[in-house]
DNA sequence: GATGAATGAGCTTTCATTCAT
DNA sequence: TATGAATGAAAGCTCATTCAT
């Protein structure tokens, strides 16, 4: 964060174990009640070799933000080249299971972008880009849209995928057949809407 | 775990002074950073008074949410008994509207309910309880719909609405017009949505 | 303790439950760790109440301690009476057992009179009144000893009789038998040395 | 529970001064009464280096009652060597002897071994080790005893020795002579006594 | 660069005691 | 007199961060 702070050093290999530990801890326990020593401990390394690459708790957590959002970026840009073909019904249904794809391999995500207490910027650099590129899934499907429009109905589109995924892990659901049902339900929700909005 | 009860009035006052303190010091810095000396401060007590009537930060907390989710309970129940009458597209307004309203009344209540640390069991309790209004809201306009069918669509609404929170003080939005641009859309996939679904 | 504070009021029913109250918790928890609002509770009573009677939470121990002692008197006091005709075996095995079931019926005496942070002053005068009494038992058993002997005697006769208090609910002891195989040991320790110290 | 052991050769010296600061503290005050916060401050250490080493002030309570009763381990191992050649007599009053010296030296040793509030455990422990190097140090003087009598006999000499470190520093002693002489009285009775119990 | 010891502000919680009702 | 609310110093302990080796 501070200027002579050492940057973290790409395909520095410790960097990457640091990073997969801190993933580790961070799904665990969130932001807050993650420590430094202990994320330091899960990669066999000490506390001080965590500062040497990261200058405050923050940068560990941005840094892995940023590590894989980087890869959230590659899904959608899969999605954009392949989904111009599919009709809506797909549509709706790949973009509900995008996310939750996603933080399911990534379970350190969802923790880190919701949690009051982590780093805003970062986060609020990841859904307007998350955003954009909806925007260029959803495009080509309604080529009519105005830009305005568009983004609107991306961003409501990302709603109904951030939904799709509270749903899926929701421990406030009395079954695992109520919980698939509220999916399907949304699911269906979101073609709907697509059907509409894009025509 | 929960509030101790006060025996003596100026033991009840105290309590409503304490909880709205924490209301505020929760909203402003979330359940982690929150300490119990800044509530004990707000609410211009000392820490012993504090821990008088709760036993620990935990208990505060879920008083807190029990207090706020009953007005929150009775909101619904009053939208319950109006709501029969309204077609789909005020339904669905005011079911969009209803949580932000209640949000912008109660700013601790977000950061409370999804904040990891904060006390989970009341939490499930409050998001059960409103789902199960949601059917009692629906269930008149859709009276062919089956119980578990109705609560799928009850869950999926409370996603919605749960959206239209967040796009309502969305950081990330580019502007106040896009922020209600997307909003509007919100309001309209969930009107295409129950007309379809309820019918 | 101050002057001003009020006294302990023999009689008053409140203040006899009150020191009830104060052994049981004093014997489960030591004086340290029982607290003075725990011990209003099990007497069923306020902690104003409390303070009403006793100036301090020392001042319970001391008035518990002085009223227990009060007991621990009298039973010796009996055995000065009926203690002069006993022979040295039964005057040893009375004596061991005299303050292993003392303590049996007050379980807080031993942590009270043992406990640092307990009161200093009452405690010494207990065992300078203890050792006085067993100068009492032991003087008819030895005529012809000189005050100064006499209570060099009763000195270490107190002391094997803390010991046999230790032993019988030593924690660190093997089995019950080890245990009850040491206590028997102690009895004719005390048997053998009084035989040549009374003669 | 234990104490965290240190891979520097600083941490070793540090948890020494700490140990030898809680020592003094433990001794002065008890284990109830004693806070970290002394400890650390009369090891010139700041508290967060304590807690880098001792997980608790239990810990450090038992860190010290170890290396403590190793040094009481030595004496008695020595005393079981050297034991053999010495009449009763020089027993008794080398056994007397051993603790009081062993408890001057280390005046925390006491506090923490009998005080409620301490450890637990190691306490047990060391009770029983002790035994175990008294019958080492008894049975060549009475080859014929067997081992449960001899395990009473060493209870019992246990039990003198732990009163006369407590005769040793009695406050209820009416004088320092008066103190001598029981002191003097308790060798004589451990002097007949194993004379009897040895033969 | 790697390590782990050092730091200390600050956290939650306790509890003897006082005071208003 | 009885009650329980009020108080606040002080306790044990944590943890992000810095520093010496």
């Amino acid at each position: 964060m501070s200027a002579r702070a050492p940057r973290r050093q790409r395909g520095h290999a410790r960097v990457e174990v640091l990073l997969a530990a801190a993933a580790q801890v961070f799904a665990d326990k969130g932001y807050d009640a993650a420590t430094t020593t202990e994320i330091a401990a899960a990669a066999q390394s000490s506390i001080g070799s965590l500062y040497q690459f990261f200058p405050t708790k923050e940068a560990v957590a941005q840094a892995l933000i940023q590590q894989q959002s980087a890869d959230l970026t590659q899904r959608l840009a899969a999605m954009a080249e392949a989904g111009a073909g599919w009709d809506v019904e797909e549509l709706a249904r790949r973009l509900v299971g995008a996310l939750i794809d996603f933080r399911a391999s990534h379970p350190s995500f969802a923790r880190l972008i919701d949690t009051p207490g982590a780093p805003a910027a970062v986060v609020l650099d990841v859904r307007r880009g998350m955003r954009l590129q909806l925007m260029d899934i959803l495009a080509p499907h309604a080529p009519s849209l105005g830009k305005a429009r568009l983004m609107a109905v991306a961003t409501a589109v990302q709603q109904v995928m951030k939904s799709a995924v509270a749903l899926n892990d929701d421990p406030a659901a009395d079954s695992p057949t109520a919980a698939r049902a509220a999916l399907a339900e949304l699911r269906e929700m979101l073609r709907i809407y697509l059907q509409t909005a894009l025509s």
